[in-house]
RNA sequence: GUGGCUAUAGUUCAAUGGUAGAACACGAGCUUGUGGCGCUUGUGACGAGGGUUCAAUUCCCUCUAGCCACCCCA
């Protein structure tokens, strides 16, 4: 006969000793440990890692939506490519010797022994995807539209992670500077419709050909008498490895040897020098602010012609950028928050086949959120009305349950809180979610055949026929609404 | 990767060489059928490890994490 446990014997079985010993991991000692361990028990965040919260969605949908929204205006198609491509990929095309690919990708060899990466760059992936799938068939140009996480091992700061989200746009296959004009406009209405006040800064860094003529230019330049000892050790290795990059150093005693280098757009050929031109007569056309900096390089080795970045506005409140007594053009620097530029060559370095014009630029949406909450730019309300079915009693709970569903079909806002027993709670959480009508459903109204409609703001309360309740509730709504629109 | 600052409840902040308080938030109740205000009450923290000390959350070191500047990037 199997033993009959009573109330007793279940509580003397649960806390006897081999059981205890069997909870004991669980709750004989609290675990101590880090702050974000408390409760996972040794797994916390990784590193420059960052989890996305309720309270935090509401600035991604407002990012990400105005990111669908201008790229399908301007008739851009979304795509993705897979997280992990094969390593070689960006060392071909970020390329071999930038900081990106030496310093910061997350590598490794996978159990096959090949070398597969995290992507650490949008641009390459889709470039690949181009040409793997003979996408230069299509009528050209190819506008792509991509967003998506991107992976870099840097030592994080607020707006510097480990994973970050980029919002992306790529033209395939065209080498007019409308292009480029275009991808800058965009950019630019994205930040400027999120209220965001930035500055695009702008340069030409020319094609091969006439890059090489400068950089040999710019050689001469530091080779003469006593320059390059007063360079920083950086740019003194700069200098035999990227002399481009001597443009972009920060350190004041460089600012001061690069004042008078040749600039790279006296070196353009004419036909650099003419997209170039072409790009800024537009931009001057469409009022879109830029900053003419001959000192922007990027630090991709694909890039040609037109290099652009946003930098955030300064200076509107708190900005320190000025009285450190830097050159202003380095205000921003740090937190640029979009870049991109074109790349004409690397599609055909990537097997493309035929010459295949292309430019692109990515926005680093983490930070693009953070200026948002920085300058509280305030978040549009919900403007349906919300309608709370409250019910008490278990009786009342299942009918208020079939309410619901019928209520939700016929189109309204309806919430509820139907693991709760009290009205209090439930009106409670009535008023956090900011309804605009309460429906009450009890003993007494079950009995009667009715519904109570509480009028949240006011506290007036209505008893109405159940079965006429839908009718009742969009009559309510409207009024609400006539209200509203003739204040 | 280099340098600096910081680390106390879920959050924002206190105090202290003798193991810690508040506000907000959260839970329960005041009201067994009524939210916003109020009152009562509860849960909840010294990032980890080591050292000095009779005694460390407090002083020192290391680690970890975050922030700031640089490098670089978005």
């Amino acid at each position: 006969m199997p033993k009959v446990l009573n109330k007793k014997s279940i509580k003397k079985n649960f806390f006897s000793p081999a059981n205890r010993e069997q909870q004991a991991g669980k709750w004989i000692k609290k675990e101590k440990g880090k702050k974000g361990e408390r409760r996972t028990k040794g797994f916390s965040r990784l590193r420059g890692m960052k989890d996305v919260l309720f309270d935090d969605y509401k600035y991604w949908d407002l990012v990400i939506n105005k990111a669908n929204d201008l790229a399908s205006v301007y008739s851009f198609k979304k795509m993705d490519t897979p997280v992990i491509e094969n390593a070689l990929l960006y060392e071909r095309s970020t390329g071999k010797n930038t900081d990106i690919v030496t310093k910061e990708m997350y590598s490794f060899i996978d159990k096959n022994g090949e070398k597969i990466a995290l992507r650490p760059e949008a641009t390459p992936g889709l470039v690949r995807a181009y040409v793997e799938h003979g996408m230069f068939n299509l009528p050209q140009p190819v506008k792509v539209f991509w967003l998506g996480p991107l992976f870099r091992h840097e030592k994080p700061q607020s707006g510097r992670l480990r994973q970050h989200t980029q919002f992306d746009l790529e033209i395939f296959g065209e080498e007019n500077a409308v292009a480029d004009v275009l991808l800058i406009l965009i950019a630019y209405n994205f930040f400027r419709e999120l209220q965001i006040n930035i500055q695009v800064q702008i340069n030409s860094i020319g094609c091969k050909e006439c890059r090489r003529e400068y950089v040999t230019k710019l050689m001469e330049f530091y080779k003469e008498r006593g320059k390059r000892s007063k360079l920083c050790d950086d740019c003194k290795k700069r200098l035999i490895k990227n002399p481009l990059r001597l443009l972009d150093c920060k350190e004041e005693k460089c600012i001061e040897v690069r004042a008078d280098a040749p600039q790279i757009v006296d070196s353009l050929c004419d036909t650099c020098r003419n997209h170039f031109v072409k790009v800024l007569e537009y931009l001057d056309e469409l009022d879109i602010p830029y900053n003419l900096n001959p000192f922007l390089v990027r630090g991709l080795d694909y890039y040609t012609k037109t290099v652009f970045e946003c930098w955030p506005e300064e200076n509107e409140e708190g900005g320190l950028s000025e009285s450190a007594g830097r050159p202003s053009e380095l205000a921003g620097r740090q937190s640029s928050l979009g870049g991109g530029g074109r790349y004409d060559d690397l599609i055909e370095d990537m097997g493309g086949g035929r010459p295949t014009p292309a430019c692109g630029f990515g926005i680093g949406l983490e930070r693009v959120i953070l200026k948002i909450k920085e300058k509280n730019i305030p978040l549009k309300k919900e403007t349906k009305d919300y309608i709370f079915l409250a019910q008490l009693g278990e009786q009342a709970r299942r009918k208020a349950f079939v309410l619901f569903e019928e209520l939700r079909r016929a189109g309204f806002n309806i919430r509820q809180a139907f693991t709760k027993d009290s009205l209090r709670v439930q009106l409670e959480e009535a008023d956090r979610i900011g309804a605009k009508f309460s429906l009450i459903l009890g003993q007494k109204e079950i009995i009667d055949e009715t519904i109570l409609i509480r009028d949240m703001e006011s506290g007036i309360q209505e008893i109405v026929n159940y079965k006429k309740i839908i009718g009742k509730i969009e009559k309510k709504l409207e009024n609400g609404k006539t209200k509203e629109d003739n204040k």
